[in-house]
DNA sequence: CTTGACTCCGTACTTATATACGGAGATTAC
DNA sequence: GTAATCTCCGTATATAAGTACGGAGTCAAG
């Protein structure tokens, strides 16, 4: 079924808002649509597909000018492109997981350390992120 | 060696621009040092170290009102304040945790869906958004 | 002592990603 | 048929995190 949107419904379909669709289209990730009857944009499915494909590529870290970029390609090298854009993004995710699970550590082993002595000390994440500096004056 | 240090070489020291270490100041990211000499802020390695954690925690993903809370776990406190204040961003640690975890499951699929399509000369992602529906969860 | 680099300050501008506003016309619900 | 809602448009505002500008004072090298 090809229901026909309004630009209200699509936000809605979506879930955006409908300024936020006319930016898309200021911005060039969505197409200028149709507009059949008085001037009202009219929008397909596929534009719902389009935008929560935005959306869900945001949430994995490209910008709207990555996106741009993946949507205008296609074909094989488009594959080849997303999947070197996917690797390296990838490789930056696993070492924030790493530094992260570092910090989280050190946050444990404060509170522990906190609930055990009531004695104060220095925050050790401080000390875990930058390398080489000494505890003390901050 | 204490050297001090003319906001020009904190900045290069630090590897930002001088504008940028004036905005941390007016944002409180770093304490307004003193002034022994016409007026001229005067600046310690530790503000070098400083800025180098603020820099390093934003890669992770902390914004400035983040990393505020974090240095704010330095340095002498009440045990009770410190220990409230370490489970707070322990949470805030382990929601980014879960977050990169979720976006690295989702960069993976990703990357997999790629591989397997490249023979076939096509990107499911792409294809996807042509016509039919997204491949699930990429 | 002159020249160029550095510092001061407040304010304005920038980029990315949207949101909001205002007023006119169209559509829909009751 | 009237009120509420929706759509149109261009422009303005929001937020985070800086970055740049302009003019005046100051410092360091040649």
């Amino acid at each position: 079924m090809k229901s026909r949107l309004t630009i209200g419904k699509l936000a809605e379909a979506a879930g955006v808002g409908v300024e936020t669709v006319r930016f898309y289209q200021r911005s060039g990730l969505l197409a200028e649509p149709a507009r059949p009857f008085k001037g009202y944009r009219e929008y397909s499915q596929a534009d719902v597909r389009r935008i929560l494909f935005i959306k869900r590529a945001q949430t994995l870290g490209f910008n709207l000018g990555n996106i741009m970029g993946l949507l205008k390609l296609d074909g094989p090298q488009a594959c080849s492109l997303t999947h070197d854009l996917a690797v390296n993004k990838l490789h930056l995710v696993e070492g924030k997981i790493t530094e992260l699970r570092s910090i989280r550590r050190a946050l444990k082993q404060m509170v522990r350390q906190c609930e055990l002595d009531h004695e104060t000390g220095t925050c050790p994440i401080i000390h875990a992120l930058v390398e080489g500096s000494m505890p003390g004056e901050f």
